[in-house]
RNA sequence: CGCGGGAUAGAGCAGCCCGGUAGCUCGUCAGGCUCAUAACCUGAAGGUCAGUGGUUCAAAUCCACUUCCCGCAACCA
């Protein structure tokens, strides 16, 4: 079996609702998932939920709940919002599950039989409430604590550290020899400077059970539980059948077919130092050679107003006027799911910060989805009632402006592929609606509305007609990616259905035949209009 | 001299790597069309490409410096 097209996402902590920072990078997950499906690549996409944690165990005890009963309720807040979405992971993770317990301890195991976890004790500013140390960036500027630490006193504690030192000189060899081991290259440049005057620190993994007991006890000593690192990372292998000889690996995928990753897809600010130092870092010290290493997509961030996305900020906002908030659901009211994946994906150049405005999100679903592509299908199929009775026929009639058509679409899945090596799916977007204005000029200036005034154009007419409705059949494969929904929605207007497994590669021009019924045109996009 | 990104028509962006008198979408103004979700198509106005200096026959594009904006700053044990 060839290897799978592996691609995952960042796992989101459960201690609150998805926002719509979580939401981008999951809907960009999913596109390049279906996306590379639809190249005729076999994939497998992995996301899921970061479940432990000191957070989590604080909000489960300010709730008044087992962090167990916290922690699902935050997790099914996030499925929900993914099934709303068509985000469909063909794995799913929750670090809670006891095949990923099973394997972060052995991993641990190994690491601590070999002598790169080892124990020593640190001492520091320790706030009671918060249960945890505090470092000078906690500091109010005048150099005390704040109120909201409470108390803060000197203490002593023991922990178990990972030799991440140790391997920092075969990272930076790493980084030299693969320069496209993440993704903008910029991004590279950037954990090489943080990496350069990076002295021999190593990396804290456990916390002592009295202060954290929710999370994946260490194997070797019941007094500790794993800290974040171990547990959360681990997901990526844990949850691809890594060290699958455990008794219980049922939906587990064949790790032979999934490692090494093609993209990790992560924000931009876990990467330094989590996916860039210490992942890395870990694989090689479990085994993983080189060539193995996965390879790092890094998204940029929505700032809302130019600013950085944050709740306290988001008051200060300009008052919305057909948007509740920018609360994923609250846009997904009014644009609809594949709207607001529409315009996710659209907005931002994959690697970048974008903006956050209520008028963009109206434009694009407006001005793009509504008036140019929804209305050139509502008034071809219009105009292919009248004048075709909704019949396909075949015709010799063609001229200049139907080869150009037919060129533009002819080259829209190159293209695609093309924009898509560097991920580039708002250029994918931008040919599509480019295809779709070319298809709208086209019927203005053939004129069959004009042309079927006169039964001796017929053939004409039902040429034209048969171009426009050929090109939004080419184009409804092509946006699937982005929006499944609304491609079999299109095709469901076209009377055409296309086949599962249809790839790039099968969009060749006469999709409809000869004598295909077209079905009734229905606006695809309602328009949103703010209130007079 | 901490690191990275950005500064291009009223707005949002592309072009910069591989120098050759600036492009896209929206907005504005004017026109066309009438099949269509008051949708579609065409044309026009509007920019000395943040600033200064340098390299060059030629710079938005290369180099240096400056200003302003955004984000990050691994050791949260």
């Amino acid at each position: 079996m060839a290897k799978q097209f592996y691609i995952t996402t960042a796992i989101d902590y459960t201690n609150g609702a998805p926002h719509i920072g979580h939401t981008y990078e999951k809907v960009l997950a999913d596109a390049m998932a279906r996306f590379v499906r639809l190249t005729g690549r076999e994939v497998y996409f992995l996301s899921g939920l970061d479940q432990h944690g000191q957070k989590v165990q604080l909000s489960a005890e300010k709730a008044g709940v087992p962090p167990q009963e916290f922690v699902r309720g935050v997790s099914d807040k996030f499925i929900a919002l993914w099934k709303r979405l068509n985000v469909q992971p063909d794995g799913w993770v929750e670090t809670t599950d006891p095949r990923h317990q099973r394997v972060v301890q052995s991993l641990l195991q190994q690491l601590f039989d070999e002598g790169q976890i080892y124990k020593k004790s640190f001492s520091g500013s320790y706030s009671v409430r918060q249960e945890q140390f505090l470092n000078d960036k906690d500091r109010e500027p005048d150099g005390s604590w704040g109120p909201q630490w409470g108390l803060v006193e000197e203490r002593e504690e023991e922990n178990y550290y990972f030799r991440l030192s140790a391997h920092a000189d075969w990272l930076r060899g790493l980084l030299e020899s693969q320069p496209d081991f993440i993704f903008p290259a910029n991004r590279q440049t950037q954990l090489v400077n943080a990496m350069k005057d990076s002295e021999g620190v190593d990396l804290c993994i456990s916390r002592p059970v009295s202060r954290l007991s929710w999370g994946i006890p260490l194997p070797f000593d019941a007094g500790y539980v794993t800290f974040v690192w171990f547990d959360a990372l681990v997901n990526y292998i844990s949850f691809a059948g890594f060290r699958d000889a455990s008794p219980d690996t049922s939906g587990l995928p064949k790790w032979e077919n999934l490692w090494p990753c093609d993209a990790h897809v992560i924000g931009k600010d876990i990467l330094i130092p989590a996916h860039g130092i210490y992942w890395p870092i870990m694989l090689h010290a479990l085994g993983v050679p080189d060539d193995q290493m996965p390879k790092i997509l890094v998204h940029g961030f929505w700032n809302i107003d130019g600013r950085k996305f944050s709740k306290s900020e988001v008051a200060e906002v300009k008052p919305l006027t057909v948007l509740k908030d920018f609360d994923p659901h609250s846009i997904a009211d009014v644009v609809g799911s594949d709207g607001l994946r529409y315009f996710l994906l659209a907005e931002m150049k994959t690697g970048q910060d974008s903006d956050l405005t209520e008028e963009r999100i109206l434009f694009r679903y407006n001005k793009e989805l509504a008036d140019i592509l929804g209305n050139l299908l509502h008034r071809t199929l219009n105009m292919a009632r009248k004048y075709l009775n909704s019949v396909l026929v075949a015709t010799d009639h063609d001229c200049e402006m139907h080869q150009a058509l037919r060129a533009t679409v002819a080259a829209l899945p190159s293209r695609a592929v093309e924009h898509m090596r560097e991920w580039q799916i708002s250029e994918v977007l931008a040919d599509i609606i480019s295809t779709a204005r070319q298809a709208n000029e086209f019927i203005d200036k053939t004129a069959p509305f004009k042309l079927a005034k006169d039964p001796a154009n017929a053939p004409a007419v039902a040429s034209i007609m048969r171009h426009v409705v050929e090109t939004v059949a080419h184009l409804s494969v092509m946006i699937s990616p982005v929006m499944p929904d609304t491609a079999k929605r299109i095709q469901a207007q076209l009377g055409w259905t296309a086949p599962d497994n249809i790839t790039l590669g099968d969009l060749k021009w006469g999709l409809l035949p000869d004598g295909h019924i077209l079905g009734e045109p229905q606006p695809l996009f309602p328009k949103v209009l703010p209130p007079a």
